[in-house]
RNA sequence: GUCCCGUUCGUCUAGAGGCCUAGGACACCGCCCUUUCACGGCGGCGACAGGGGUUCGAAUCCCCUACGGGAUACCA
């Protein structure tokens, strides 16, 4: 029997990093077994669920490169199916009418504080006119349930605390514990990896499993991502929405790096690349108390996968940052500039917003705007330097060694240290007191424009 | 309330009774490299929630407490 996982989101929101995460692990599970992961888009919330929320999910899903195999399941399609089950289970003794209306059981409740089926033995025969009877599963009530998972290991309940849940609503329409059931059998999904705030659910999903008779998946019940604080994630947080990573120059690969140490371990290597992920990756690794967003291991893990980025990769996404930004001046020179001193920004960059923003002043037209320190550097002795500085690098062919030549010559000639030359000539440049080498910077510059920079600063 | 799950440096984790003087990574702090910034290198700070057992020996096994999370819906 092949393995198959599945993720199934509910498209009442976006794919925050918590389902990212658990959509990782489905996959990665998956496929280091041989196996394959379905999707599953739990839309039979009509009122919450939006067409936009889905695209953005399968958008996010593609971005972070987690494709699932064969076609989306949307859950809607499939109410039909679910109903019929219900009546099977009905017709099998499995299953009884319950007559009580939502309002009653509210009074029930409030009045015991808890419902233990009281309406076990009511019989479908005295069927009260005008409500429309729910569907309830007839569950054991002596004895266990017990869940095999395997993240939390075994896991018991007396089957005394549990009720007879509904499975078939009054209008005909599935609850959520039969939905699932229903179509994770016939999805063919061996394996359930989901978060450990399903963990109860389990426990009346199996009962289901085992009053249709069919064979229960395994389970895998993974902690939650809380935020930085400790809490359970929400927009508070920041950045939670995967979308929103994008958009703030993380790269998929760094994401899905980091979400994968979130809570699994293997007591090696922290930088891994998908293949080596799929590899690697099995459920014993994963942890069970919940862990922490960390932004700033994020951050760290995200510049090492922007340094081993290819240039034509990460030029793209730079471009599309900078694009947005008003002021610039994005012809072929900037362009040709930002290609040339990529390698350097790669260097230093944690993000590709980063990146564009060390890039930027390639592209600005002149006057530069200047930092403060960079223009504090500016001093009119140092202006006066520029300005003899400028003949001997237009002296050169602009290469980098003769560019770094000419700038040790007329430091040691001046009688100036190479950091107090470099510097001011960095500010000049680039309006600010940070950039790549300077050579390098001198060189994708090039001698027409480092000279105008030059002079638009000594005037 | 009841039931279920969890608890190792600030964070992510390694750790399956002796290899633990509890290891690594991120962050932080020094130093080195250096034309700036980064990268890199070296070093530092820093944890077994608390209490009882079991054992020659416990971060590892058991119990209790505390704290955190989840579930108790004709929500998903």
């Amino acid at each position: 029997m092949t393995l198959r996982t599945r993720f199934a989101p509910s498209p009442t929101g976006l794919l925050h990093i918590g389902g990212a995460r658990t959509a990782l692990f489905n996959y990665l599970f998956s496929k280091h077994h041989g196996g394959e992961f379905l999707l599953r888009i739990e839309d039979t919330d009509r009122a919450r669920s939006t067409e936009a929320n889905t695209q953005a999910i399968l958008d996010a899903l593609a971005w972070l490169g987690i494709a699932h195999d064969g076609e989306a399941v949307f859950q809607s399609t499939r109410v039909a199916r679910h109903a019929e089950v219900a009546h099977q289970m009905l017709a099998a003794g499995a299953a009884y009418r319950c007559w009580l209306t939502p309002d009653e059981l509210k009074a029930m409740r409030e009045a015991t504080g808890r419902i233990t089926s009281p309406w076990r033995d009511r019989d479908p025969a005295e069927a009260p006119s005008g409500v429309a009877p729910a569907i309830r599963l007839r569950a054991p009530r002596e004895g266990e349930t017990v869940v095999d998972d395997l993240v939390q290991g075994p896991v018991r309940v007396a089957n005394a605390e549990l009720d007879d849940m509904i499975i078939l609503r009054g209008d005909g329409t599935p609850t959520y514990q039969h939905a699932v059931v229903v179509d994770d059998h016939d999805m063919g999904i061996t394996h359930v990896i989901r978060g450990d705030d399903h963990l109860t659910n389990a426990f009346r999903q199996c009962q289901i499993y085992d009053a249709m008779g069919w064979q229960r998946p395994a389970f895998a019940h993974i902690p939650l991502i809380h935020g930085a604080d400790g809490a359970k994630l929400s927009k508070r947080h920041g950045a939670v929405s995967v979308l929103e990573f994008r958009n703030q120059g993380y790269l998929p690969e760094a994401l899905c790096n980091y979400l994968l140490r979130l809570g699994w371990g293997h007591g090696d290597a922290e930088i891994l690349s998908r293949e080596q992920a799929i590899a690697l990756f099995d459920l014993d690794g994963v942890g069970r108390a919940p862990s922490r967003m960390d932004y700033a291991k994020l951050t760290q893990v995200n510049g090492v996968w922007l340094r081993q980025a290819e240039d034509s990769a990460l030029l793209p996404l730079v471009l599309d940052v900078l694009a947005q930004r008003p002021g610039l001046a994005l012809g072929t020179d900037a362009m040709h500039r930002i290609r040339t001193l990529l390698p350097a920004f790669k260097e230093r960059a944690k993000t590709v917003v980063e990146l564009a923003d060390m890039a930027m002043f390639l592209a600005r037209p002149l006057p530069l705007p200047m930092e403060p320190k960079a223009a504090s550097l500016l001093t009119a002795e140092n202006r006066l330097m520029l300005r003899e500085l400028a003949p001997a690098l237009a002296a050169t062919d602009f290469s980098l060694a003769a560019l770094d030549a000419a700038l040790r010559a007329y430091a040691e000639s001046s009688g100036r240290k190479l950091g107090q030359v470099a510097q001011p000539l960095r500010a000049a440049l680039t309006g600010s007191t940070t950039s790549p080498p300077i050579d390098a910077t001198l060189a994708a510059l090039g001698r027409h424009e480092v000279l105008a920079r030059i002079s638009e600063v000594s005037k």
